[in-house]
DNA sequence: GACAGATTGATTGTGCACAATTTAATTGTG
DNA sequence: CACAATTAAATTGTGCACAATCAATCTGTC
């Protein structure tokens, strides 16, 4: 019946919408206290994992445009967790590093992954099998809309 | 172990923000010929269901806030889909209703839910088990943010 | 009827996201 | 070597999201 499909779909683009707003409130409350948002925790995972990285790198692992991440690195570059440089190698890449500073903030944002974790209310898991899920649907996505 | 948490949260976190885009530049793709964004999208699909409500009940069902809400509708307003009026019986309300041109819209925007759920990959029981998760835990955060 | 407190929307400021364009540097090909 | 095509970032413009604040209206209580 199309019914079904509409009211699936409806439901749906809520639920998905709704869920990652709320995810974003709830790592926002946790992060505030390190002056970092959302995106910005993103980012910095990364780099606490490897570096430097260049922004394209970054926008390969996180899906985000130059266009995005250009002033949010600024932002962490003014707040001091990053640093900035044109690669010597190929001028036309720009490395981004941490700062002594942004690699202090990895010890103090430690205990956030269990806070959101903890307060998402699924057991591993659900969460494990919720992240698969998420992924193919990207990939599907993606690739429907060739990107 | 502790670390399981830190590369579940890593990994969740960058597949739910993912998806959530990805569904975004999904739906931004076929709405695009229809003039509409995403939320706007959204707004319109509870319009289509009932009518007039307010801007407070847009922002319920949406979990939206004037914020938001406000000029989002006044670009719809301008593209001819809704009128806002004041409520006569409490004059704090704005009633949002649909345009002639925005039931017409309806008609036009028919076969997007479908289009949408088959380049999504995911078959209906899929579909439906990640709404469930996904309400559940829109619904958990929300509480423990105390929103 | 008057006033304190609550409710509804709008506004302001900051930041994210993406399309489209621009600039600079690199690579490939003749 | 020269030059077209490609690639990496940055910029510009539009729109979404939310916190904080404000103005107007309504409600309950005295």
């Amino acid at each position: 019946m199309e019914s079904d499909w509409l009211l699936l779909d409806r439901q749906l683009c809520f639920a998905v919408h709704a869920a990652s707003r709320a995810f974003d409130g709830a790592y926002r409350r946790v992060l505030g206290g390190l002056g970092l948002t959302y995106p910005q925790y993103l980012v910095m995972l990364v780099l606490w994992e490897r570096e430097p990285v260049t922004v394209k790198e970054l926008g390969t692992a996180l899906r985000l445009d130059s266009g995005t991440l250009s002033p949010l690195l600024k932002r962490l570059e003014a707040a001091g967790f990053v640093r900035r440089e044109r690669s010597r190698a190929d001028e036309r890449s720009v490395l981004v590093r941490l700062t002594p500073e942004g690699r202090r903030l990895k010890e103090r944002a430690a205990d956030v992954p269990k806070t959101i974790v903890g307060s998402s209310g699924l057991d591993p898991r659900e969460l494990a099998e919720l992240r698969s899920t998420l992924r193919r649907l990207t990939a599907t996505l993606d690739a429907a809309v060739g990107a």
